[in-house]
DNA sequence: GTGCATTTGTTCGTATGTATA
DNA sequence: TTATACATACGAACAAATGCA
């Protein structure tokens, strides 16, 4: 399929993650919310969380790093 | 049937680790490759590699510890 | 220096849906 | 209809990195 099915959970959230971050609701340099908090937010599991936030990172909006946290680059 | 079809992917992956086994690839008590790296490894789904290492598991080559990783029997 | 809480990383367990032979 | 195979999705446990009191 050449378009991303928007059903998909992991599409969802990183969709809407993405598009906040592309309106500057969070500047460059923030700290997004924590996996915990975008489970209760989007109520998904942690590894639907994950898949959304690492390819938010695969696209070069977000930073990950370990014992820290996610942080929006651009 | 008496002998698995070596086409059957679950096979073939089964296959390949008890020969590495075997060969002290792996020596005993050593953790094999995760179930991502066996997926990447063999290009099959996350199913079809949790079937060939179950099967090694039933057949007493690997011991599967939930949350570490699967161990090498002998 | 030690311990604890927070956060991300990794791994296996399980269920469901789709496609194919 | 059954078996294989893939992808998605949830959950649980263990592990490592970080920061702070």
């Amino acid at each position: 399929m050449a378009f991303p099915n928007p059903y998909l959970r992991y599409s969802v959230v990183e969709a809407a993650l993405a598009a906040e971050i592309g309106d500057g609701r969070w500047a460059p340099g923030t700290r997004l919310p924590g996996e915990n908090a975008l489970i209760g937010r989007f109520r998904v599991s942690r590894s639907t969380v994950r898949r959304a936030v690492q390819n938010l990172a695969a696209r070069g909006l977000v930073e990950i790093h370990p014992g820290k946290g996610t942080f929006v680059i651009r």
